[in-house]
DNA sequence: GTTCTTAAGTTCTCTATAGAACCAGAGATG
DNA sequence: CATCTCTGGTTCTATAGAGAACTTAAGAAC
């Protein structure tokens, strides 16, 4: 937000809030706020852009329903971190043998540099043939499998994640790709589906080939919406479970 | 709401528009405001309670936040009914013959009084053995089936529903809940899962054996949150597809 | 009869202000 | 050293009011 420009752009016929939220909005997707840092105080807005504080803060307002900020009475308003605990995923009941449920180890099986198929390209926004970075990973709780997943990359950002043993990958990957690769996952797109288990995942998770598996498609986003990441998950039918409610 | 308490119930440290949410939401869930009766104005209300017109539409927005009202800018507020149409059925891709998404129609292939089985009665809060209106329900694009259904209603109440022949029943069952027996659904509760196909719905949905298969169930509920009917529903899982974004 | 005008009632936008509630840190006190 | 107090900054609650935007219906004008 450049300091010296206190008018508002957009559509004057658009409400002040509107076009102070289109304004904030800019500011994240840009990527010059960046997850977890503060944004400007309502009373700051205010004065900045001259514009009454109950206005500022119903602008605010928008991007906190939104998910794009979170507010902190006392403390101030921050730039959301993504939540992945509200992922699909969570819908799957994984628990050890005492019952208490458990975030899954991740065992990288495979990781190879290949042409990407064409599907997989095309969600990543490449053209056909693109190189990327193919992971074959297993996911487990105490020992037993509960996920079978295939993930690529594209190969140029993530060149260096090349560099790390797969041994050393721990149970999450997105922390990695920021530390490695400066590559911050800030968003995600998630389909679910169930179809018969093939001989390969159903070797993987140690069930009869045909068994129905719940299949998970995610396409990770950076800064901007830009994809990152795709990642196909099956996991057991048997373990899924989704809830909603209607009205 | 009682025209001459103008006193807020509740705990008196919480503020004046969570107090006046909790009062809006207790005449919802009592009946007393029926789904697309109109709500009090924003003036009236803050007349009423002596409050300012910006509390009062604080705590609107509130109700509006949760689904239970809805506004309209000259026309006023209103109970909102239920949307079905967002219901998980909709990520069933029925589509006809020339590709266009149609409303499936509706066949009762069976309707019986019996005991319900424990989980039907314990999901509808009944006793053991209480006796229920048990459905045998197909859905149907096309002359295409695409869901088959299991159906069970509480005997006591829907008691007139028995006395409408099967043939007579269109596609959609809650306005012939609410027509014939005075049952109003407001709000339903759905659980999603996969499973193999047994040989009854491979048979009605004429797939495979052991094809996988979508299973949607579903607790309708009334006014209040009373059980109304459960419903379990098949489908075929190469027809479904969730979609959700996370952030 | 059709169209336009007016009026009343509604939600929506915006301003301006005041104090409460809460947080973090600096400084005083014991 | 530990605890308390104060202070500045933040969001949250609430008030009061003005006008815009929109809907509906009744009445006026043609």
């Amino acid at each position: 937000m450049s300091r010296h420009d206190p008018e508002l752009a957009g559509d004057r016929r658009l409400p002040l809030y509107q076009r102070l939220a289109d304004e904030l909005r800019r500011e994240i997707n840009a990527g010059r706020w960046k997850p977890g840092e503060r944004a400007p105080s309502e009373t700051w807005l205010a004065e900045h852009f001259e514009i009454a504080p109950g206005t500022a803060r119903q602008a605010i307002a928008m991007l906190v329903d939104e998910g794009l900020l979170e507010r902190f009475r006392g403390k101030g308003t921050f730039v959301r971190r993504p939540r992945f605990d509200h992922s699909l995923f969570r819908f799957f009941r994984f628990r050890d043998r005492s019952g208490e449920n458990r975030m899954p180890e991740g065992r990288i099986l495979h990781r190879e540099v290949a042409p990407m198929p064409d599907h997989v390209a095309e969600a990543l926004g490449l053209g056909a043939d693109a190189l990327g970075i193919a992971m074959s990973r297993l996911r487990l709780i105490g020992g037993e499998p509960v996920l079978a997943e295939e993930i690529w990359l594209p190969a140029g950002p993530f060149a260096d994640f090349l560099e790390i043993p797969v041994g050393e990958v721990g149970p999450l990957l997105y922390p990695v790709y920021e530390s490695a690769c400066g590559q911050l996952v800030v968003s995600a797109d998630e389909a679910l589906r169930a179809e018969a288990a093939g001989p390969e995942t159903a070797r993987l998770l140690q069930i009869d080939a045909g068994a129905p598996v719940i299949v998970i498609d995610r396409l990770a986003r950076g800064i901007g919406g830009a994809p990152l990441e795709w990642r196909r998950s099956r996991g057991r039918a048997d373990q899924f479970h989704y809830t909603t409610e209607i009205r």
